[in-house]
RNA sequence: GCGAGAGUGGCGGAAUUGGUAGACGCGCUGGAUUUAGGUUCCAGUGGGGUAACCCGUGAGAGUUCGAGUCUCUCCUUUCGCACCA
């Protein structure tokens, strides 16, 4: 007997079910309607978290809902399986990375399918595997033939004490994680890639992602950060222009306000900047200020948020207008590798120059003229409005473009200054000092320089039988990988030992799930078939790195000739975090809530349910347990709506016919929820409402007598609508009611509901009448009221009228079918 | 510091195009059924008021016949900031 509902009963039986047909294995078939839904794959980290759970289910109730459209629907799924965690928990219990890396992958990829997720396992793809990291090693060696790779020293955090290159996230308040020492930014020589060379149609072809949230969109625009300027090259004295060879002698600058350039008051390096290390050569003191500035981290946000400190180097460049004389500062804030090193500052006009110049008491010379109906107090904060020139000898009274252009021109006469478009967006440093990572296919050799690895050497195998100390790569000792001939002369040569940033596996794995066992290339014809992806889905947290490095990788594969797609996603939805007691669900918040326990005492539905019936995809959602209790009973509910009916006489096949006005209501509600939940699911992807809408349409079915047999086709219509629109989100329940509703097929594998436009049609509408905008009275009109009517019947109302009573009536506003709105 | 979001009952949230604020669920209150309950069912549930009504969407201003929704200022908070993934 039916008249429990025991999830532990059926889910795995069905999931089993589903492994041994094959249910959710997709091919490339010719004529049909492909659509590739994505999720962001994971870190093996050791178990599912909830976060994992909340993403991995929202991508597999679109993939359902879209299977049920009738589309041909691939949903794969694999592991971004390098990164420092493997290499932590490697020093904690010596177990090497790889070893751990695999059990977690099995573990977790058992828990999926605890879930229900339905996934095309044969094209699972792990990054820490050669056969996956061949091909990106590979794709590098082909951009280091086409230049766009290329080597330069760039800053790292070095713990000096465990002599090692330190992550972001090692650095705790400047100082190292393990060792305690205060961090210093260090220089060393890394690998990049020339994302700036994209930079134009990274930004450009944003405006042709329509079904990316715009909020990302901008932030990806932000970051890109384009920016027309000038580069000015300021004048040095003869001693010092050799010191700046590489820049013909000169100190440039590149600024986005040449407008301001007459109100240049001083100018400011980096610590690392040539002029700063010859003026601290016997300057003591300076020498002193220039290793203080080392001990910063290199975060941004750090950067920003430090104290701004800045010395006089007793040095001067000469203004290429004026011809004045003007003092060089250091300042900490100015980086060597951004740029050119060196700003010129202009107190007046600019708020960070500003600060600095009110600091140390450094000459603040208006040279824009306030808009109108700005104010300018240079005593209290810099004047940012594009207003007119002044103090400006021959450019003066000129609006900003005009100066702009002028000065601009001026420059470039005298070849001090040449037009540039600038960008926020810097070279993607790709190297990492670590060893759980792709290693970067490169050979040193002293005669030869930098070669890449031949193609017919490719793989450069990770050896994954190591021992990880913490301190430096283990590849540094490992004479078998670092001793290699040089690829060009034979003589002994060197690898690189360092591995590339895991981003770099996660900026194409999208592409490789299409041609996931092809042995000869990267990609293939498959990978024409299914990309782009239709639907991606994934973490706000990747909003501008990850999607950008993703889209960047596409335009690089699409050089190569690999792929035809321009862009790699073409809908983009970002979902937000899981909560619980307002804060981040983790560890260190030690307020994890563990999906195994949840599903071992609720079954996976429920789990499902909650995580899609609590939030909307793109906000935060908040653990409840008395939330997932609710789930669950709402469940239960349905399983005994179902059985009650069922007990009854299912009636299968039998079109619902509605001659009463109980049969009409429930047949409209039926239709209506169908026409929500489609909406909800298909477009808005607001699986909350839609299942909102659903629980409307079961207490309808609840509130429903059924006394005949045309009463009991109604109701199995209903309760059929009710399972096949739950199907994508609680897929074991509803296959299992849908047997005992009397059909013989897998609900999986049905096509969604339609609407029935006769079954939505109304008699009778109600239309709400307010009086200047507040409420005052409801009517019951036939829906085909005329607009004078209504409005007769409006002021016609006795509690209309008490409002209305002594006062005169100026306009009446009639939104047909909503309200009415009288003006007194 | 910079960039992008968010703020609505006791709680999660709904209100899709500027048109009935609080759908749906949780919790709570009262009642019924049950030997019992992590059961089920019924009724109620933004605040104030006997009521008619009044007040109410972080704060303040503005636009409008009408604002949770649009504009401006401010507050709080979340995410990202290039070596966490």
């Amino acid at each position: 007997m039916k008249n429990q509902y025991h999830p532990a009963d059926i889910e795995t039986r069905i999931q089993t079910h589903w492994a041994e047909k094959g249910t959710f294995e997709v091919d490339e078939i010719d004529g049909v309607d492909p659509y590739y839904c994505l999720t962001m794959f994971p870190y093996p980290s050791g178990r599912l978290h909830m976060g994992h759970v909340r993403v991995f289910t929202i991508s597999d109730v679109v993939a359902r809902y879209h299977r049920m459209q009738g589309k041909h629907v691939l949903q794969p799924m694999g592991w971004d399986a390098f990164g420092m965690p493997a290499e932590n928990a490697a020093i904690k219990n010596g177990v090497p990375p790889a070893e751990w890396t695999y059990q977690n992958i099995d573990y977790m990829r058992g828990q999926m399918n605890r879930l229900g997720l339905g996934y095309d396992w044969r094209r699972e793809v792990t990054t820490c595997r050669p056969e996956y990291y061949r091909w990106e090693q590979w794709l590098f060696t082909k951009l280091f033939e086409k230049d766009l790779v290329y080597r330069k020293n760039s800053i790292v955090n070095w713990d000096p004490v465990d002599n090692t290159v330190l992550a972001n996230e090692q650095v705790i308040d400047g100082r190292g994680w393990r060792s305690g020492a205060l961090v210093e930014r260090r220089e060393i020589p890394q690998w990049f890639m020339r994302i700036t060379d994209y930079a134009d149609e990274l930004l450009e072809s944003l405006d042709s992602l329509d079904g990316w949230p715009d909020p990302v969109k901008t932030m990806q625009r932000n970051w890109i950060g384009r920016s027309e300027g000038v580069e000015v090259s300021f004048g040095l004295d003869a001693a010092l222009q050799p010191l700046l060879a590489e820049h013909d002698g000169a100190l440039k600058v590149f600024t986005t306000r040449p407008d301001t350039i007459f109100g240049v008051t001083y100018m400011a390096v980096a610590a690392e900047h040539p002029l700063a290390l010859e003026a601290a050569k016997d300057n003591p003191e300076l020498q002193a200020f220039l290793d203080e500035c080392k001990q910063t981290e290199s975060a941004e946000a750090a950067m920003e948020t430090m104290e701004k400190k800045g010395m006089p180097l007793g040095l001067e460049a000469i203004h290429p207008l004026t011809g004045d004389r003007v003092p060089l500062w250091v300042a900490n804030f100015v980086l060597m590798s951004y740029g050119t090193g060196a700003v010129m500052a202009v107190p007046a006009h600019d708020a960070r120059d500003f600060e600095f110049a009110m600091k140390y008491a450094l000459p603040i010379k208006q040279v824009i003229d306030a808009l109108p109906g700005d104010d300018i107090d240079l005593n209290k904060d810099a004047y940012l409005g594009k207003g007119k020139t002044v103090n400006s000898p021959g450019f003066d009274g000129l609006d900003f473009q005009a100066a702009f252009d002028a000065i601009a021109t001026q420059l470039a006469s005298q070849s001090n200054g040449e037009r540039r478009v600038n960008y926020r967006l810097r070279d993607w440093g790709v190297s990492r000092q670590r060893y759980w990572g792709t290693p970067i296919p490169i050979i040193y050799c002293d005669d030869c320089g930098a070669l890449p690895v031949p193609e017919s050497d490719l793989p450069v195998v990770l050896p994954e039988d190591v021992v990880v100390s913490g301190t430096g790569s283990p590849l540094k000792d490992m004479l078998e990988f670092l001793n290699v001939a040089c690829p060009k002369c034979g003589k002994p040569a060197r690898r690189e030992t360092d591995t590339f940033d895991t981003f770099f596996e996660s900026s194409w794995y999208f592409a490789r799930y299409a041609s996931f066992d092809q042995a000869d290339s990267m990609l293939d014809q498959r990978a024409e078939y299914w990309l782009p992806v239709n639907q991606y889905i994934g973490g706000v947290e990747h909003a501008i790195l990850h999607l950008l490095y993703a889209r960047f990788f596409q335009k690089l594969m699409r050089d190569c000739g690999l792929s035809s797609a321009d862009e790699p996603f073409t809908n983009l939805l970002t979902q937000g975090m899981v909560l619980k007691d307002g804060r981040k669900m983790s560890k260190s918040e030690g307020n994890t809530v563990d999906p195994q326990g949840m599903i071992e005492e609720y079954g996976a539905d429920t789990v499902r349910l909650f995580m899609m019936f609590t939030a909307p995809p793109e906000q935060a959602l908040e653990w409840s347990d008395d939330g997932v209790a609710g789930a669950f009973r709402f469940l239960r509910r349905l399983w005994r709506a179902v059985f009650d009916h069922v007990e009854a006489g299912a009636t299968p096949g039998v079109s619902a016919q509605a001659t009463t006005d109980a049969q009409k209501t429930l047949r409209r509600k039926t239709h209506e929820v169908i026409a929500k939940v489609s909406d909800d699911i298909g477009r808005r992807y607001t699986f909350n409402t839609a299942i909102a809408g659903v629980m409307e349409l079961l207490n309808a079915v609840a509130a429903f007598d059924a006394n005949d047999a045309a009463d009991q086709s109604t109701r199995q219509e209903a309760l059929e609508t009710v399972v096949l629109l739950l199907a994508p989100i609680v897929p074991h329940i509803t296959h299992e009611l849908w047997l005992g509703l009397g059909h013989d097929t897998s609900v999986v594998d049905e096509r969604w509901p339609g609407v029935d436009e006769a079954a939505l049609v109304r008699d009778e509408i109600e239309i709400v009448v307010q009086v200047n905008g507040k409420l005052r009275a409801r009517l019951r009109v036939a829906a085909t009221t005329d607009k004078q009517t209504l409005e007769t019947l409006a002021l016609e109302d006795s509690n209309v009228q008490s409002f209305i009573d002594g006062k005169d009536v100026r306009k009446v506003i009639v939104v047909p079918g909503r309200l009415v709105n009288v003006v007194v």
